[in-house]
DNA sequence: AGCATAAATAATAA
DNA sequence: TTATTATTTATGCT
């Protein structure tokens, strides 16, 4: 059954507990303690330098039960049932506490030994920023103003038309859409406020 | 001199230390400790779960230097020189420090004083007005009267002279100049006064 | 050192 | 789970 409510939307039902930390309880599942470890798990896996996804990668690496980057995601927020929480946690629990014992030292000693860790997780250094000539981004306007969503058969011609990646290619138009959202937005706001003085 | 070094360049460029966390050391700044600094200010700065964005934006609201989200960045990241990490690092280490003060609890108790920590933390407060010594004034005005617009150098060696913030300083001859625009300005309507009488 | 925005990460939809 | 959007971080410019 999926219908049953998650742990946070149950702690976000009740009535104001004063900031206290107090043992509620569901079916025998403390979800005020299971929100502790959640937030320690977080706090955990930053002070590890680890991503979501590079949990999630890790989990399938090991044998036993794996979960994908919105799985962690979702029980980092606790967006899951009590139950499901109950079956996640041990086996995070578990896996956080190996990766500290082994990689824990990265805390004080920089990405030096992360390379046991996982070896192609940490090889990937963050891309070049890429700087489009004007010409492109014209081409690339005239694109979006026709369509916003281009398919992939789209991308790819203006990709090797205008000779940037694929990828690049597709990244710009999800920022694309990204931008024309924000300003609509700011224009609603804008708007607003007139009419409302 | 932009092109100096920065430190994780520096560290990086340091043969290999065997995972040791020892001093090194450049124009009398340890930069090792840098790097813990951090470290440690951005595990802080999620702990209470804020956003780069947000600190920039806490920062630009109180009083004394501020710096944006980017900066925030290149600081956790030790993408500056030694001696501007040197000079950012006291301003961060204070706020942060006022910030656990204040709503370390949140720390427990969920983004319940997100709002509160945005407002307080926002309220900047005027600073408080400068009085200056008669012998300060007769300094200014002298220096006023060979130059209305001081160059930075020589605003510095007033402001080193006299024992003022060099910003305070520059408001004054900023004032200054106002004053004897608008004395010009009086002056002029009163000679037009006369003449069309 | 800050703006604009590309890229990466987290969150949500499908 | 995978695909996509939303948010945050990082970086090329100046």
């Amino acid at each position: 059954d999926d219908d049953e409510p998650t742990i946070a939307s149950t702690l976000a039902a009740l009535p104001d507990r004063n900031n206290q930390t107090i043992g509620t309880t569901v079916d025998g599942i403390n979800l005020d303690e299971m929100k502790e470890f959640a937030k320690q798990f977080k706090l955990r896996r930053l002070a590890l330098g680890l991503t979501q996804t590079q949990v999630g990668l890790a989990l399938s690496a090991q044998r036993g039960p794996s979960y994908s980057q919105s799985a962690i995601c979702r029980f980092e927020k606790l967006d899951i049932t009590p139950k499901s929480a109950t079956k996640i946690k041990p086996v995070l629990e578990q896996w956080m506490h190996d990766a500290e014992v082994k990689f824990g030292d990265r805390l004080k000693n920089g990405p030096t030994n992360l390379h046991e860790l996982m070896t192609d997780l940490n090889a990937k250094k963050r891309k070049r920023r890429t700087s489009f000539t004007p010409q492109a981004i014209e081409i690339l306007n005239d694109a979006f103003e026709i369509n916003t969503h281009p398919s992939g058969v789209e991308m790819t011609a203006l990709s090797s038309r205008l000779n940037y990646d694929r990828e690049v290619i597709r990244v710009w138009f999800c920022n694309k859409r990204q931008a024309l959202k924000n300003s609509i937005k700011k224009l609603k706001g804008k708007a607003k406020h007139l009419t409302s003085e």
